[in-house]
This record gives C-alpha cells, structure tokens and sequence, in this order.
DNA sequence: CGGACAAGCTGA
DNA sequence: CAGCTTGTCCGG
C-alpha cells in the first residue's frame, strides 16, 4: 500500500479526530501533496488502520519511532490553529480534563480555509484611549469593573488602537453591535468563527465564546466583555470558559487581557486578578434603579404572581418585560400566614414536601411542616406559568399582554408594551424601561452552589436592557428574601457587597475558586471514582441522586489531572466536567 | 472510534 | 468443526 519513504521527507505528527483514541501518530509528507501548506495546526486527512480520518498536525520535521512504517498524508484539506492555539488547546485540554481534538475542533475553520487573505490593515486610533491606557499596561489578565447599563464601546475602540485584537462577548448579539460601531469608527472587524481568517488581516476579530481561540497574527489584546456570563463556558466537555482561556493566553503571549464585567467572578476576583474600578459616581450611575418588592408585605390572602406594588409601578407608560423562570423549578411553599419561604435552618435552600414533612433536597435536613418565621403550620403552594401569567397580568393593567417562552418564534409576542417570559426573553429584547422580576428567590435559591452568581449574572443582563438610572432604567424584584446580598448589592450597585460575601461562602464550603471540583457522571462513574477514594488530597462525595461523583482537590488542574490519571473503565461510560457551571 | 482477530459458544 | 458472537487490542 504506502510507497518507500524517501529519507529526505518530511514526518509530521498527526493527532486524529477520532474520539475514544487521544493519541498521535506520524506520517511522511508526500511530494506531490496539493492543497495548503503542511505546518503545525494544519487539517489533513490521513489513513489510520486501514480508514481515512480527519486529523491535525500537531508536530512537524519530527523523528518517528524507530521500526515503524510510516504512511504519507492523504490530503492537507485546510489552513488550520496557529502552533499557538495548538499548544493553548493542548492545556485547556488537560485544564478540563478533556480531548485535545474536541479543543482543535473548536479553534478550526469550517468550511475549509484553502487561501488566506492577503494584507494587513493598521491599527485606527480611537478618541478616549489615552484615559484608557493604564489598562493595557502589563501582561495577563486583569479585572475591569464596568456597570452594567455603561458602555463598553471605548474600551473595545482602545484595544483596536493596540493592534489586532480579539472581543469575547456571551453572545452574537453584543458582537455584531461592537462589530457596527468599530466599523464605523473606521476599524476593520471581523466575525468569527464565520470568518475564521479575518484575524490574518489585522483589525478586530469578534465573536461569542469560541472567539478567544481565533487564530490572530501579532495579536496585541484579548478583551472579555461581561466575563461572569456563563455563556462563556462551553457547555460540553471539556468545560472551559473563554475568561480562563484568554487568561491564559494572554499570559503567554505576554499582552494584556481585560476581564470586563459589573459583577466581576468569584473566579477572577479569587484569582487574584488586579482590578481597575471606575469611581463610585460612575459605577452608581451605570445601574438601573433597582427596587425590591418584599412578597412578604402582601395581604395574607393574595396569592397571584403580581404584588399590588409591581403592577402600580409598571402600569402607564414604557415598555416593561416581566421574567418568570420555570426552568428546572421545584415547588416552592411559603406560609399562609407570615408569608416566608419554606427554607432550610441555614436559609440557603428550599424544603420540598415529602409524607413525612419537610425535606431539604441538597442537606437532607428534616422538619414538620411548620413556618420557622412564626410557627404557623398552614403552607400554601406557589405556583406559576407564562401563560397564566400574562393572563392575570392582561387583566389587572387592563392591557393585552405578550407571551414569550423559549419555545416562541421570531417576533412573536414582542409587539406589546407589556412582555411576560422567561429568561429567554432577555436574550430576544435589546431594550427595555423595566424590567421585573415575578419569583427571584427561584434563582436565589436555586440548588446549585452557583446559584448567586447566577443570579446575579440575570440582574446584570437585564440591567444592561433597561438602562443606567438616569434615562429612566429600572429593575423590579419581587422576593421574599430582600436581604440577600444578591439584592443588596444591586440596590446600591455595590457589587463588593455580594462579591466579599460569595467569596467567603465559598471558602467555607471548599468549593471554586478555593478548590477544584469535578463532577463524574456516567453508569461506571462508581468503580471510575473508586481508587481516589485512597487519595489524601482528594475528596469524592457522593453518589447524589442522579448517581453523579463530586470529586474535590486543591485546585482544578490537581483534580483534572487525578481524573485524567483514571484507567477508563472497560465496560459502561463515564463522563469528567470540571469546574462545571451547573452543579 | 471501529476494524481485526482470537477465544468462546452452539448445533449437528 | 464451521459459523457465529463477544471481547480485547491497537492504529504511524
């Protein structure tokens, strides 16, 4: 089959995208191969045991093994990763404990890239920049605390002025309107991954989370708008989020990475980031009014979703979009007497209802049914629905009422003053005058160690639709816990006031950013786990209810590296996210 | 992952 | 013992 190498060719090594094989393997590049350049990152077709594979080149001019055969490459089918994001994908590979081709997948064009662009466009200095400078002093990562409703504009215009740059945002939407006003402002942008090669003409390249791979000449910046977005955490595994990555990436191209957010991370406070503050007056005025509505003010014998204080401050005029959230919901109760949650001894969690009373999901912990706050033993269930929602809304404010669920298409529902939906509704709408909240102790509360953060990260995106205070941006939050420091850093757009607070649950708890977790989950994540349980710097905990391992160390990469370590068992599947966003 | 091949099982 | 299933190994 494959032809006598000549000693004068070259051998490439050859990592293939073929899950369940994490190994490289080499080749001889044949003389008459066509197509593009053979380098690192490039994407080429090999034959693998006797089947042709899709594959990258992670190596070249290496010495393979001494004995084996070599077989030429089929195909160079693509430009692929500069050796820079080959080697970055490598470490956000073992930083999560996942495949190196699913991250090379991820940092590589589709479709193909056979040409690349020819010339390159000069930096556009911007207006303000000069104000902006000290951020960009230094190498690696670096906090920059941004209201939600302030623009980020300046900041973006400041690192095109650097040189070629790349802007991480949670979603297209906030790309494309950076991507409008950097144009123009006489900026060249490009969208990625839809023009993966744009980064070789210099300018900006913008994107969602996969962004922070793009392949980008003499890259002088890397800026993360709104860096607390789970959005930026890649949902599959391995689970990194764009802040990390361009953390590190910026780390070792010695270039500044701006993290910019209102509220910043409990990761990249607990990193220790250095942090640049806008003054008190700014950051205040860069929040929308926040009011808190205590459900537990109502008359005993209300029990609709809407206070009679929310619908007084939402009728009239503006436009308003009302949030209910019943993704993944449990039944809350609340006394009929006092009207406080069902919660548990410490506060942080919800009691659900079993035969024999009431029941903490996460803790376990017992008692009768019997309010805490006044003893009363009377518990009314709370239960709600868009549709039902809107109904009761339509009829108190006398208006017809839109519905928007996850679920609805296009434009549907969006031409009414008044909007009811989920959280998909901050996700369809740009703008807004209010937005209010119905149940936000279903977020605070919400049985995930990052529920706060969480949290928060929706009062953030809807603060950015209704505007800073002064063009009339509010937000309305129903709740019957107004002392959570959620709320209380909201109310005073003091984000330190919930920072300092998550950060010290957390390192009570030993949970991220002070410890790395892992979760397994998988029919053989019981015998996967097993020989860590003989491990002093390893703790596993479980199994919960759904038959998942929690698996906590030092740090991440001392629990990625544990699990990595782990013989895959040779019967049943497993599946290793660290840090996950959801558990 | 998925092909190759070896060992194990079945029925005549 | 042919013919089939199941399991283990390994790829350049």
């Amino acid at each position: 089959m494959s032809e006598e190498r000549a000693p004068t060719q070259r051998v490439v090594r050859v990592l293939p995208d073929v899950s369940g094989l994490q190994k490289s393997f080499d080749y001889y590049v044949p003389d008459e191969l066509g197509g593009p350049p053979v380098s690192v990152g490039s994407l080429v077709r090999v034959s693998l045991h006797g089947r042709r594979t899709a594959g990258w080149v992670v190596a070249v001019d290496v010495e393979p093994p001494p004995g084996v055969v070599l077989e030429p490459l089929l195909k160079c089918s693509s430009y692929g990763p500069s050796q820079e994001i080959v080697d970055l994908a490598k470490w956000v590979a073992a930083e999560w404990a996942g495949r190196w081709a699913a991250v090379l997948k991820t940092a590589s064009p589709e479709p193909f890239v056979t040409r690349l662009p020819t010339g390159r466009s000069a930096p556009v200095a911007g207006g303000a920049v000069d104000d902006l400078a000290s951020l960009f002093e230094g190498s690696g990562p670096r906090i920059v605390r941004s209201a939600p409703a302030s623009d980020r504009f300046e900041i973006v215009r400041a690192a095109a002025a650097r040189g070629p740059a790349i802007v991480v945002t949670p979603d297209q939407r906030t790309a494309s309107a950076l991507a409008g006003r950097l144009s123009r402002a006489g900026v060249r942008t490009h969208r990625y991954p839809e023009s993966w090669a744009g980064g070789f003409e210099g300018g900006v390249v913008l994107g969602a989370r996969s962004a922070v791979f793009a392949t980008v000449p003499d890259l002088a910046s890397i800026v993360v708008i709104d860096e607390h977005d789970d959005s930026l955490g890649n949902e599959r595994n391995p689970t990194w989020h764009a802040r990390d990555v361009a953390a590190e990436r910026t780390r070792r191209l010695g270039i500044p990475g701006l993290v910019v957010s209102a509220v910043p991370s409990t990761a990249s406070v607990g990193a220790g980031w250095p942090e640049h503050r806008p003054n008190r007056t700014a950051e205040r005025a860069g929040w929308p009014l926040v009011h808190v509505i205590d459900r537990r003010d109502d008359d005993p014998g209300r029990s609709g979703l809407f206070s009679t204080a929310l619908v007084r401050r939402i009728r009239g005029e503006g436009r308003v979009l009302c949030i209910l959230n019943r993704k993944g919901r449990a039944v809350m109760l609340a006394c009929a007497t006092c009207g406080e949650l069902a919660r548990s001894e410490s506060g942080d969690e919800l009691m659900v209802e079993d035969d024999d009373g009431l029941v903490a999901l996460r803790s376990g912990e017992r008692r009768p049914r019997i309010c805490l706050a006044c003893s009363g033993t009377k518990l009314k269930r709370l239960r709600l629905g868009v549709s039902r929602a809107a109904e009761e809304l339509s009829t108190l404010l006398r208006e017809t009422v839109g519905e928007v669920t996850g679920s609805s298409t296009g434009g549907e529902g969006l031409d009414h003053r008044v909007i009811v939906g989920t959280e998909a509704l901050l996700h369809r709408v740009g703008t807004a005058d209010t937005v209010a909240f119905l149940d936000f102790d279903n977020e605070l509360l919400a049985a995930r160690y990052r529920a706060g953060e969480q949290a928060m990260s929706l009062l953030l995106r809807a603060a950015t639709i209704a505007g800073p205070r002064a063009g009339g941006g509010r937000l309305l939050v129903q709740t019957r816990i107004p002392d959570h420091r959620v709320l209380r850093a909201a109310v005073r757009a003091q984000p330190d006031l919930f920072i300092e607070g998550e950060l010290e649950l957390r390192e009570a708890t030993e949970l991220p950013p002070f410890r790395g977790v892992g979760l397994v989950s998988g029919g053989a994540a019981e015998s996967f786990v097993a020989p860590l349980l003989d491990r002093l710097d390893i703790a596993v905990v479980g199994p919960d209810r759904d038959g998942r391992f929690l698996v906590k160390g030092l740090d991440r990469p001392t629990v990625a590296a544990a699990l990595s370590d782990l013989d895959r068992p040779k019967e049943g599947r497993v599946s290793v996210s660290i840090d996950p966003l959801r558990i």
